[in-house]
DNA sequence: CTTGACTCCGTATCATGGTACGGACCGTAT
DNA sequence: ATACGGTCCGTACCATGATACGGAGTCAAG
């Protein structure tokens, strides 16, 4: 059969195994425990969601901390429901916080490309002109824009 | 005269003057240079709003290269018009994913947040579950959620 | 029943994004 | 004029989030 063992779990989830290996160490997946015979572990199918959801999170700003904070979310009778409501919702402002200012970048990019084929009217002429909405003109200083190191 | 110095830009722009000088190093802010009789050197304003961008980016998820990716996008009659406009449309897109996610995101916190105070109706008992939208019944197992190491 | 790919586990190394430090120099309020 | 805090510059160190490595054990296809 094809079990569930971790090679196939991170081709699953789009990761390395060293990278499942290490996410278990930091407790933010359950490691299974290996079969009494001493075989290889084999991992439950939600895993791989679990795993997935992990590097969104990252990849919207949020350290692995925070994902551990996220996932720890759960309103079960287990649970200080109290609790959970309060740091879901500070969550969630933090959530709405990161789309306000992601529309705003959206914004700024919409503008851009409105600004650019045109050749003729250009104002608006980077991305920190747009957000500081409000001036009028641009002075253009080109050149140099390579990341050092 | 009160002259916009690293120390009163890093209080401005809420950083540490260290901060400052290590993005001057990558090449994502550009250092004033030393007056010629060898003082300190004068930043200009706009340099704040450019770290708050910088930190805000960060914060969206976005790598220092990013960062720098998104500050060099220029519209002026220097730039090739078209490549302006193809990475900037790149990263609109990258951009509206992210506010997509954020957006599902949101709305388990809220389902959560919905679910939490009741304690009798509880289905989708945590961020995973409602994200697996789909599933009925929830499997509780409490415990053990502490970040290791 | 061997061979080649995979797992397991511990430890080492790496890239990114800072943060700290120390000695020399600068500037200004007293 | 001097003391005290800020700046300058180079270099060292740090935390986070992986990624690599090596040797022993496991599994399954031929």
């Amino acid at each position: 059969m094809t079990a569930m063992t971790i090679g196939r779990l991170a081709r699953k989830a789009r990761v390395g195994v060293e990278t499942i290996r290490f996410y278990e160490r930091k407790g933010l997946i359950e490691q299974p425990r290996r079969p009494r015979d001493g075989g290889y572990r084999v991992y439950p199918e939600e895993t791989a969601h679990r795993i997935r959801f992990i590097r969104q999170a990252q990849e919207l700003g949020f350290s692995l901390r925070e994902v551990q904070d996220l996932l720890s979310l759960r309103a079960d009778p287990e649970s200080d429901s109290a609790d959970v409501r309060e740091r879901a919702a500070a969550k969630l402002a933090e959530v709405k916080r990161k789309i306000t200012e992601l529309k705003r970048i959206r914004a700024a990019l919409e503008d851009l490309i409105a600004a650019c084929p045109g050749r003729g009217a250009l104002r608006n002429c980077s991305i920190m002109e747009t957000l500081r909405a409000g001036e009028e003109t641009c002075t253009n200083r080109p050149g140099g824009e390579g990341l050092r190191s």
